[in-house]
DNA sequence: AGGTACGAAATCGTATACGATAACTATGGC
DNA sequence: GCCATAGTTATCGTATACGATTTCGTACCT
């Protein structure tokens, strides 16, 4: 899982600080001095202050003149966008490659739609957020468009200091989710039509957010 | 038009070499050094250097490792991925604020729209492009999502280098074009439900890839 | 006591310098 | 005459250094 080929140590910087604010290390707010940065990746911070602003064209980090970066955190506001934003991509790659889909992929996807029903009675919500992932990364394996898988991963990305929150803070959403897995699954394997399932992937994602916003009346 | 707030060097690099890209200047394959830029706009490297990684991070040029930046080109690949993309975000983005847009700007828009139409007469392709995002932009106006806003600009500047190419080389699209603009006013005048606009919008960008797909069988 | 002004510390922004890498060129061998 | 190889040049990648800006703390004035 860890890079060989390790590139420039402007990448290497960029990785080491996405995979901090992916993990939790660094969470929202958390002050992202270029210096401090830089020794401790033993690099300068000419790199180290070029991952930055990269992080900051993805959304991850808040960047403000002479004054410096911080992980952003994601308001509500931020999460609706973002979570909109997903839900039409999603369902945009869903779409695009379904047809594209194999009954061994539908299998393994299923494997880990099981997998994710078991964590809902160990309450592991942090697995349980992986799986999800692996489970649509299947569907995506073969995505004829990259740029559109692209902007998902970004939108998970953004995503990513709010890890499982939504399983934790939204009563019955992850069973839901679960069944709506499994569904989506059937209509795949029923080759239904791309407007269909279009509609079911754009609208699982949809219920996330809109669990939550029910939820979270305030604000 | 010009900003007033010069903002860092980076920034300054940054604008203009994404203007000289977006206009033409600096054309596909152009070979980007960056000693020769910093020397041009009076800078150290270093800016400069940054300003290319963000064009980078937005698909305009395209960084090999000690090797160099070059104006990334739009194969035909490239292009389908971009529209295919943009079809997908205009739709989402003409369907999301299809309910905020008020008669005034319904009028603002069908006379750019008519200007367009007299761009067909006049044969002016650069005008007609221009007016084109002029058109679109005046729905997007009030867009709740400017994540979604934000990917239908950067689609935008990534078909820039082929400025107008569709206007020349697909007879009859652009027709075809100002007919469907006028029909997307009249959905949205008419309140119609957000699927049916963002399926027109969608197909308005769809139309022009097939347009190209067909008449560029070659590749 | 509260607010303002000044000064010090922290941090960013950029310039310059140099080492590293890849592309180019010329030379020699086959 | 062509290919391989060594040397040269161009360009990138990063380190270091310093000036610019902001922030924070302190002292002074009202």
């Amino acid at each position: 899982m860890t890079e060989a080929a390790v590139g420039s140590k402007s990448q290497q910087a960029y990785d080491a600080v996405k995979a901090r604010i992916v993990e939790g290390t660094y969470t929202p707010g958390y002050r992202l001095v270029l210096a401090k940065i830089a020794e401790d990746l033993g690099f300068s911070v000419v790199p180290v202050r070029e991952a930055i602003r990269r992080l900051e064209a993805e959304g991850l980090v808040k960047f403000e003149r002479n004054v410096g970066a911080t992980v952003s955190g994601i308001d509500p506001t931020e999460y609706l966008y973002t979570m909109q934003t997903l839900s039409i991509v999603e369902g945009a790659a869903t779409a695009l490659s379904a047809p594209l889909i194999d009954a061994v992929a539908i299998e393994r996807a299923r494997a880990v739609n099981e997998e994710m029903r078991e964590c809902l009675d160990h309450f592991d919500p942090v697995r349980f957020t992986t799986l999800n992932q692996d489970f649509h990364s299947i569907l995506f394996e073969h995505c004829p468009n990259p740029h559109i898988l692209d902007l998902v991963h970004r939108g998970w990305n953004r995503l990513a200091s709010l890890r499982s929150s939504t399983f934790r803070f939204v009563p019955g959403r992850a069973q839901e989710s679960v069944r709506e897995h499994e569904a989506l699954l059937q209509l795949i394997e029923s080759a239904a039509d791309a407007d269909t399932i279009e509609k079911a992937a754009r609208q699982h994602r949809a219920a996330t957010l809109d669990a939550y916003l029910s939820t979270a009346k305030n604000q």
